[in-house]
DNA sequence: TTAGAATGTATGAAATATATTACATTATGA
DNA sequence: TCATAATGTAATATATTTCATACATTCTAA
């Protein structure tokens, strides 16, 4: 179920703020983010939608591209 | 290719000190760990082995049950 | 020294993440 | 307004993570 960025991934609670980074950083397109993170648009768009969370792999590089720690790009609730 | 908890997965590198932490940690069992994280001891036994990299999720339980942020647990290379 | 606990290894099934492709909708600039 | 870019949605295929189970090995306490 998912709300806004904040998806319940079973017992997990995970938000991200993708979307919003990616218009704080130059109005980055889907596309773009998607070639520099190396993964496809529809991740991408999930990972916005909020259909599922990142492997931790694709978590870091995301997070590495906006130049912030993990953390900074994804919350993890209780 | 996994060495000592470094393990490359695709492009990533990423670096897990679970086992560390699960002696620093009261001598924990990896059964007893699996259960406090909520997941099976295979996956601990793969995660310490390098196997793979956790899902964000599971990243996250493992570092909140040592009382760390994800980032001290699990390292990410280049 | 021996029983039980902790750990290691292996295999296959299930669940989840990601890719691929295609097409629909919305925004935007000329 | 019209062409194009950006975004959304959907379906299927592939890859990766996790579970489940079983059995082997190593460690440790009695």
């Amino acid at each position: 179920m998912a709300i806004g960025g904040w998806i319940a991934m079973g017992t997990d609670i995970i938000f991200n703020n993708i979307r919003k980074q990616r218009f704080a950083k130059n109005e980055m397109t889907q596309q773009e983010l998607a070639d520099a993170a190396g993964c496809t648009r529809q991740t991408i768009i999930a990972l916005e939608a909020g259909k599922y969370s990142p492997s931790l792999g694709l978590a870091f590089r995301i997070a590495r591209l906006f130049g912030k720690n993990l953390e900074e790009i994804f919350e993890y609730g209780e």
